[in-house]
DNA sequence: CTGAAAGCGCTTACAG
DNA sequence: CTGAAAGCGCTTACAG
């Protein structure tokens, strides 16, 4: 067991270079050689050793993911298409979760290739921002994910936010409602995709001609269930409830249904609901979740891809894309 | 950038060994050494090359957890409490998902740590049985975690299914039901976990003197929403119907659920459900699922504690620790 | 307290 | 077609 080069060498009477040559598959060794080094190979089960291999040849086949939480279903499900891009083009994906903590964040982003072992990252920033990404001091690759980083100077994958708010905040007012709330604002400058899709849900009420009213737009510090659960308590408690809630993403408009559910009110005939990322859960929930559905597949291959490049030595200027998004309508807005 | 020890060395006009004392903060370096040697250090942004340190240490501070499926809820909050458990003994963990597929997990497990870069594993298999693992070539240390392999001499820690199973058939038979179903039963050898939950349930039913009804028992392939679904949709097709189901994850009972609300049935009801896994999902759906909950912290620290004894070079017995569980009671049960 | 050197296990240009 | 040797970047026993 994990016999090295040398050994079989050693065993098969030939030099290492020889043992290489046929472990690589490389045509130029004579057959009779090649069947002695084989059975000593066999003979000895030897293993290539990963990190002497990337130790030489500078490549490891290891590319990073590292997200803020791999139990919110979103990041779950964008991982799965990550993996399965890697895979096609034969590099494996090892995951990472930050839990948004800047310490976290800073220890696997910015040390770099020379830190890790991974021949480049997809990175989906909380903490994080342009300044401190500019001046990394690694050379490994990054793409980034998310609308954290503004200017980064590196490829860079997001949607466009404000016109998706704002296509989900058109579809409640098209219903006709009157109140419409949104839950997930944040003013924390490390979350930006609160201050965003409220952006969205604004123009799409000015558009209309509409008032924002402030105290119908709830801020949340995180964007789980119970976080939704509490802002749709306290919408609730207003004297005068929304009968329509955008929540910034389908967690938050999971909890917020479990509230709604259980004082006893209908959706959507007492209130509307959209969410946002088209997770599973909203699917199969009673009512089903209508929810701006972002193409994750085409997030996780251009992620890929323009990592890729770049390890083929690709030194274009960066590149920003903008995934697409559907709005998915589902029961909880049309009954 | 991407400096190394030796061009530091040069520039510091030291040699390498000196500037390895100082990055590795050993005392027994003079103050005016340790100083020019830091502002070579700095100045060339040195960072260590964590291959090299591998290579020449053996020891990577990587760990890997291989699981089925990272979006599966079960999963992935198992996964944050290996995360948790790893940090805190200075191991990173990296994730990889093999989707069950046998050759995936061959790939990532038999191969072992000179094919790897990892210092040792967490394993959940799907398809790879006792056979295959007692015979891998690798000297990795492995601990499993399922229920899949029942004889691999390998630490493993598992729940005792066929008495949480038990225990969920059980208290819908203390709610007074009458006719008690099953979905997720499986034959195929590889996938245990039906087999075991099943067992549990027909012996909470035999003790209860109850006859098994054969088309009460629903065979599922996988454990997802949309299977619990289908087969609740069988079931309500049946000429008598349940008034009960024992799920035999969370997610399969989600997707019963679904189908049940959809029909316009109640819940419970019309029919109880228990599901198996405590996912967040579970709480925050309408009505809140009771399930059974092992004890994922626990799973986590055991199966990082024993994976790091195994690095210490514990060389006693294998291990096998059955995790925790309790009955989370809740309105799918009790209204 | 510091240096010169070996070696972790591999790949590969250079010879022959 | 095969061998002897250098080198990837690090750590560390051995000297001094």
């Amino acid at each position: 067991m994990a016999a090295t080069l040398r050994q079989v060498a050693e065993r098969a009477g030939v030099s290492v270079r020889t043992v290489s040559n046929v472990v690589n598959d490389f045509p130029q060794v004579a057959p009779e050689t090649r069947a002695r080094v084989q059975q000593a190979l066999d003979e000895l089960g030897y293993q290539p050793n990963a990190v002497a291999r990337t130790l030489r040849n500078g490549r490891s086949g290891l590319i990073a993911l590292v997200l803020p939480e791999l139990d919110v279903p979103y990041f779950a499900e964008l991982t799965r298409a990550v993996i399965e891009q890697a895979a096609e083009a034969g590099y494996t994906v090892v995951v990472d979760q930050t839990d948004g903590d800047p310490v976290r964040e800073r220890e696997l982003v910015m040390r770099g290739n020379r830190a890790a072992m991974f021949d480049g990252l997809i990175f989906n920033p909380l903490a994080l921002g342009g300044a401190d990404l500019r001046n990394r001091p690694s050379s490994t690759p990054v793409v980034l994910l998310g609308e954290r980083v503004v200017e980064g100077g590196l490829d860079h994958i997001m949607i466009d936010n404000v016109g998706a708010a704002e296509l989900a905040t058109r579809h409640l007012l098209g219903l006709g409602r009157q109140r419409i709330a949104a839950i997930g604002d944040q003013f924390d400058e490390t979350r930006q995709t609160g201050q965003l899709r409220t952006q969205g849900y604004h123009a799409a009420l000015q558009a209309a001609g509409r008032e924002v009213v402030p105290e119908l737009v709830r801020p949340t510090e995180f964007f789980h269930r119970a976080d939704g659960a509490a802002a749709m308590a306290d919408l609730l408690a207003l004297p005068q409830p929304p009968d329509a809630v955008f929540c910034y993403n389908d967690l938050l408009a999971l909890g917020a249904l479990r509230t709604i559910l259980s004082r006893g009110l209908r959706v959507p005939d007492d209130i509307a609901l959209v969410g946002f990322d088209d997770i599973e859960d909203g699917r199969y929930s009673t009512p089903s979740l209508t929810t701006v559905s972002p193409d994750k597949t085409q997030i996780a291959k251009n992620a890929v891809r323009l990592l890729l490049n770049r390890l083929d030595g690709d030194q274009s200027a960066p590149t920003r894309l903008s995934a697409d998004y559907t709005l998915e309508i589902r029961e909880s807005t049309t009954g």
